[in-house]
DNA sequence: CGTCGTATTGAAGCGTCTCAACGTGAGTGG
DNA sequence: CCACTCACGTTGAGACGCTTCAATACGACG
């Protein structure tokens, strides 16, 4: 089920961010992969497993999360076309948290063996890759300031704005709007808070012309007060490409 | 300043979770390394900084954290002797947060330079420290959980477990008993809670006999009552050597 | 037109925070 | 050897942010 233009959210983020090479970009978009068209709120890859292949998402959104024993989640990280969610699964043989559709998707899977060799070969492509892994990280551990130190207010518009700076990034915004299908109850997965506080908060932010939710996007309004209230700093997406660091 | 028996924690870790040939383990104590004692509370590398060396820490420990606005911090992990807590900055050119002792401290200083040829000449100690930024990356998406998700007794057994588990590794646990002097308010950085709070829960665990907490480190009392309270689940360690995926 | 997932609202409860005071032990200098 | 200081731990009381429970409203869809 080879399909090349399942790659081009892929490429299109590789190529502005690590500026590959045309024949690094040819060496992915002739990876082997296999198409899925997949269910809203549907497990991909679950606690425990040892997948032998990659996701690679090419329409929709997916979230990491991790269950607890209650029967809550906490959602880890939030993924758009052009991420491979799971990415350390190449070298963290078993999985210590589930991946799940937000919504409808169309994802991709690349087995492993294919992905090995593509990095054996192509040292420009094993380093994009590894930057993403080490972003991920990064992402991870603004997550940990988000959830420990900030208010629920302050919580929520910065994963808003975080979603915002990345959806741009692949050209998914247009003004202050972009589309996010994602429900209160999985924003409180996400922010570590109530379903009913969620509500509140972003009646608030509507109130105040801030932030609008609604039809399966938001619209930032008042984008220098919504980055006030969240202490956004995008310094630790780490995009900007002369911020790469060589090899060597 | 080179002195191989810095490297001793180090090695003695690498060797037994990845199995390292002594022609590897040798070019790793054969860095050039530059050793230090450090005070306490003392800020190694700080956020936006563009490092050119990695901390190896020797002895004590060491955290990293990322500062907020109103003077508050956010501790992001706390790093044990034989780690590297600033590994990433070999490949993630800026800091986006803040490298800090917990009390005094030895640690040495590899150039990057020097850490990039070993990883070019030896291919399995590239895969080690590969592996090791990973888990650093499972051991923030747990922390996440932490904060968001549970309550201030689970939070804070569950930093003392994970704690308690990564020592053990290292052979700096007897018994139930660990070294490990931080101060209530640092224990409230990383959990996301007051000093104050902090303090009644302790107080709580030491009255049912669960943890005592005094003069610089921590006892485990009753084992199973603290796994229960924290939900810890070492699985995200990922520690067992039988874990580790093959590289091709 | 009923159903189901999602959003909204109200009210009561409580976990945690803040503030402010006090205790304690180690280290320091007179 | 005592007085002082400083960092850290402890305690009490009141405030508040957020949760929980439970009911209602809304909107898409078969």
């Amino acid at each position: 089920m080879g399909n090349s233009a399942a790659f081009a959210p892929l490429l299109s983020r590789l190529q502005k961010t690590y500026r590959l090479e045309a024949a690094d970009l040819d060496a992915i978009s002739g990876l082997p992969i296999n198409l899925k068209r997949l269910g809203p709120n549907h497990t991909i890859v679950a606690t425990g497993e040892r997948p032998s292949a990659c996701v690679l998402l090419v329409d929709g959104f997916i979230y990491r999360s991790k269950a607890s024993r209650n029967g809550g989640r906490q959602i880890l990280s939030i993924h758009q076309p052009g991420d491979i969610p799971d990415l350390q699964s190449l070298y963290l043989l078993t999985m210590d948290h589930d991946v799940i559709t937000l919504r409808e998707c169309v994802a991709g899977f690349i087995q492993h063996s294919a992905l090995r060799s593509l990095v054996r070969e192509r040292p420009k492509v094993a380093e994009a890759l590894r930057h993403d892994m080490l972003m991920d990280a990064a992402v991870f551990r603004e997550w940990i300031v988000n959830v420990g130190h900030r208010t629920a207010e302050s919580r929520i518009a910065h994963l808003i704005l975080e979603i915002y700076s990345r959806l741009a990034l692949i050209n998914r915004t247009k003004g202050g709007r972009f589309e996010f299908p994602i429900t209160q109850a999985q924003l409180g997965e996400a922010t570590g808070l109530s379903t009913v506080h969620v509500n509140r908060v972003l009646q608030r932010l509507r109130t105040q012309q801030i932030l609008e939710s609604r039809g399966g996007g938001f619209t930032i309004q008042n984008e220098s007060r919504l980055k006030e209230i969240s202490e956004f700093d995008p310094a630790y997406l780490h995009n900007a490409p002369t911020q790469f660091a060589q090899s060597d």
